[in-house]
DNA sequence: TGTTTGTATTATTATATATAATACAAAAGA
DNA sequence: TCTTTTGTATTATATATAATAATACAAACA
């Protein structure tokens, strides 16, 4: 999997990194179970410190995305989470994307075919099949 | 129009600031062309320091969803803008959220029914009557 | 027994955020 | 003209976050 860090932009690099690897997860780029990167492998293949990669690693394990074993080191979570404060932050977010998204001129139609056409892009949901 | 100020949040007041009243102007809450209160007012109203309120409005300005004026002060912009790498941006937020949501266990039609929602509650956008 | 794993610790640097206290130019209105 | 109000600029300070560096440690393996 590619990992894309903007090292200019003003996304801590360990929020860089969380999301790539939940848009990994999300594509199925990252399967369910599979292994990720030692905290040093990592570090050294983008070029950064070791516990900017742990701090990334960290947040993901306390939301549920991935698993830590001293003994394997850190792998996608076999199951997924649910979340009673996701729903929250997702509506929050929703809200301000569709006002800006709205008053940049763009119609309600468009803006649910490219939701639609992003969803699909979404290899490894576990509700794919499940897709009408 | 009522702002909602979190102290406690890790997002920076000028930045909910700056969202909330985005927010504002989507749902239709502050009229296009309508008035803001000045830097002092609000900044008293809400009590932060003028500067804060003034980074907000600045990066509206910068934005394009307010008109800043000496004589006047900020007001609403009577236009919309159409900001070419505003699309790169929504379709990064929109993968991030729709990969969350997916591995949260939510369903497309979920999800989209919900952004229909959102959007049904902009009263402010200018394609609001096109809607189909 | 070494090696590798995530993790903890301590220190340092840089940047972002927010406040405080002023100050200034431009415009409006009395 | 004078005063007020506007956004804005300046300078200083305090705090928090982010990132790095250099180690160190316990747990689990081969």
């Amino acid at each position: 999997m590619i990992l894309r860090i903007d090292m200019a932009s003003e996304t801590p690099i360990y929020v860089q990194l969380r999301n790539q690897i939940v848009l990994g997860i999300g594509r199925g780029e990252l399967q369910l179970g599979e292994g990720l990167p030692t905290v040093r492998q990592l570090a050294q293949d983008i070029g950064v410190n070791t516990m900017t990669v742990n701090k990334a690693y960290t947040a993901l394990k306390n939301e549920g995305y991935i698993e830590i074993d001293r003994r394997h080191g850190a792998r996608v979570s076999p199951s997924v989470r649910l979340s009673g404060e996701f729903r929250e932050k997702l509506e929050g977010e929703l809200a301000l994307l569709i006002a800006e998204s709205g008053l940049a001129g763009m119609e309600k139609q468009d803006f649910l075919s490219l939701c639609g056409s992003l969803f699909d892009q979404m290899g490894g949901l576990p509700t794919a099949a499940l897709e009408r």
